[in-house]
DNA sequence: GATCTACCTTACTCAGAGTAGGTTACTACC
DNA sequence: GGTAGTAACCTACTCTGAGTAAGGTAGATC
């Protein structure tokens, strides 16, 4: 029983849950509303222990956005592994991601709002995560289409990625839209565009 | 000589100097690290003289991208009205867009950033920026398209204002980029599609 | 059972948001 | 020109919450 009534934790143990408190209320109050007395309570530990774990309260956000991001990661790699076609590819993994986004709310929360930090770690955290899909995006579509403008693919990976961005944060306000109905919206315009669309 | 050394002002003309020097303030330091001793100091004037006028420092902040808004929405409305294909109101759209947060880089700042405030008014108020862009381009797009779907049409909405946004977001990085070559970059996956680059 | 160390606490400092209450310059009217 | 009224303004505070100093305690190891 050594994990009965026990008070001391192990340092790794003891910082997953501080994470895991802290990205729910980062993500119910929003990082600004939230104070480090209440996530030290919350997880039923004094103040200074945070500290000592993380730093600064922007230093346990980061640690909440890097974990946010590094599941991300997984789930949107995993997803595209099989892909047969540019559009194949494309389509799983918008899908992976609406389906992240629903599942995992808290989390993409934090991605989505914390990047108020101008030139603080923080923003840069969060862009990096942008960064991290944008890459993804840009190996992807490298393999399937003709590399001519090297600037415009980049563009063109970096508007995916603000594209599906946004139809998330739609998305949190249509709960009758099913992640593959969103993908589906998504291929429409990304993959055919607008002009097919137009009378 | 009104204008000359006087120290006292109406309060309309304060209120719009410190509208002005709050934008540079937040903008540069971000929100959270803006104090609002400096603003009253850079303004020439005492700290309850800001709470007087805007009531908290967030007002302050609101005031900022309410008047970013305002012009953003003149803009990007002017620039559409001769347009006589969707084509061609989508482009003209874009490159008013484009021009205006390379102008207006603090305003364009504000806009971009401080969505922080998750549950706060501030939040609501840059969606409301969005909801702004998004109701113009369905609005816009209302008049070309087959009416079909809805829902749809709202995605396709959204999704443009994503897309442009983070494409912004990528011309702050790339100063060789034109507003005319992003518009360019933008109407090419938006109005072609990425089909029509695939191998 | 002594000692060592990693986990944890109480009790502070300090910066910055927000406020109470008084002061001064401009204006209007006699 | 003088004086009453008010809009603009200030000094000097409170209070919340981030961050810290210094010390206490459980549990492993010998």
């Amino acid at each position: 029983m050594t994990t009965a009534k026990r008070k001391r934790m192990p340092r790794a143990e003891r910082m997953r849950q501080m994470v895991e408190v802290a990205e729910q209320v980062f993500s119910a109050r929003g990082y600004a509303a939230a104070s480090m007395d209440e996530i030290a309570e919350l997880v039923g530990v004094s103040k200074p222990m945070l500290y000592e774990y993380f730093n600064s309260k922007e230093g346990l956000l980061l640690a909440c956005i890097r974990e946010s991001r590094s599941v991300l990661r997984e789930v949107t790699e995993q997803a595209t592994v099989g892909a047969a076609t540019a559009e194949d590819a494309l389509r799983r993994g918008l899908l992976a991601f609406f389906v992240f986004i629903r599942e995992r709310r808290e989390a993409w929360s934090l991605l989505r709002h914390e990047m108020a930090l101008i030139g603080t770690p923080a923003a840069d955290e969060v862009e990096e995560t942008r960064r991290q899909q944008t890459d993804l995006i840009a190996a992807l579509m490298s393999g399937y289409f003709d590399s001519g403008d090297e600037l415009r693919a980049e563009a063109a990976a970096e508007f995916v990625v603000g594209a599906c961005e946004r139809l998330a944060i739609w998305c949190e306000r249509h709960d009758e839209v099913s992640p593959e109905m969103a993908t589906e919206y998504a291929m429409d315009v990304l993959w055919s565009g607008l002009r097919s669309r137009a009378r």
